[in-house]
DNA sequence: CAAGGTTTTCGCCTTTCGGTCGAAAACGTG
DNA sequence: CACGTTTTCGACCGAAAGGCGAAAACCTTG
């Protein structure tokens, strides 16, 4: 989500939300109030910092130390935005204002690892979904095709994946319909990731 | 390794390695410049950047936003410290100043994630090493202990290890002397996560 | 120098995990 | 009711990882 500078330096271009930290908030304080400025901040599913950015030369004028951040919201969320905010698809960016082009790549890199290696999956989704819907998200956010037999199969046997009875009604063209998944609460946030160098003699599935 | 603040506040209590900000450096130029001050900064095998610390009472007075870094520097380096200055095990630290001790369990945190799923072992093992020194390091890092046969199984198929041909000296107890291995050469900075999600049809073995 | 202790190495086996494929299920439509 | 479509599920396979014990290669000691 960017929004276009109306003003000198970078007049025009897309930049990221953000701003000044105030003197009684830190640095994740600050980004959710930046925030809900533009959007709800309810609806962000994850926040986690991603790096600093602080060479001399990233703005003009005076240095500006970054902390930026990476914030998620399902997919299902469609924010009301202010009129000079919009969505961009991160794989094809407008020109951008400073080195938030480099903030967002680099955001993109992190989303996908910790897709890979961690359950962050869960802040993409909507609460219910399909199995197929969810291939999707994965697809895209990871960048190339996943087999939905094998998501479901990783993600099942992570203990993160349950059913929730029900199913999705059919679309225009028919097919079977779908059985609906929910994230099982009280994963519904990032734990240790998937070590494969594991403890002797115990998994990290059960509880 | 920490250093012992010598005055208030928090006078006498251990800290991390540190200080201001300069204006012509950004904050991982700046990190090498006050660890030079400590230690050789080219032993570093390894700088990344860790979290930014912000709370606004993290210490007194006017507020600090500090840029906390992981650095490792492999385990054979003994470098020539400052009086004031010393190791300390991670399990066991002193009383430190400020938020340092949650800044050190951060750390080690990430250290023991990024050994599972990266080749980050290369920047704690020394030159040439056995199998057993390099169980050693990683059964300490993780804190937990790791099988001998399977790290050097994992770390062979993941194409990191090479044989050097040479064997160690063997100990004061006897036994087969040890076979010395190193980290190939062009694996010895960290590469993307070992993924569980491949994309179809290619392994991220060969080169 | 043979016997016994110690440490490392290696092969074999089992379990788990991920990739792939295709059949079957469950819907629409003509 | 045949047919297309989409989802689901089981089967199979190879690769990865864990576990175990025998063999190898050294030492010391009697």
């Amino acid at each position: 989500m960017l929004w276009q500078r109306a003003r000198e330096p970078h007049a025009h271009r897309w930049s990221l939300p953000g701003g000044g930290l105030g003197s009684e908030e830190d640095v994740e304080a600050s980004i959710r109030r930046q925030l809900a400025e533009k959007v709800d901040v309810r609806q962000l599913s994850h926040v986690e910092q991603l790096a600093v950015f602080s060479a001399p030369d990233r703005v003009p004028g005076p240095r500006v130390v970054a902390t930026a951040f990476l914030g998620l919201v399902p997919s299902d969320t469609d924010p009301v935005v202010p009129s000079d905010t919009a969505w961009h698809p991160v794989d094809a960016l407008p020109p951008t204002a400073f080195d938030h082009e480099a903030i967002c790549r680099r955001a993109r890199n992190r989303l996908a690892s910790k897709l890979s290696y961690t359950n962050l999956g869960f802040a993409l989704a909507p609460p219910e979904f399909t199995i197929s819907a969810l291939r999707s998200l994965y697809s895209a956010a990871l960048g190339y095709e996943v087999s939905a037999t094998n998501l479901q199969r990783v993600l099942s046997r992570r203990g993160l994946l349950e059913p929730t009875g029900a199913v999705a009604p059919v679309g225009p063209s028919g097919g079977r319909p779908a059985a609906l998944f929910r994230f099982v609460s009280g994963q519904m946030r990032v734990t240790d990731p998937f070590a494969v160098l594991r403890p002797p003699s115990s998994r990290n599935l059960g509880t």
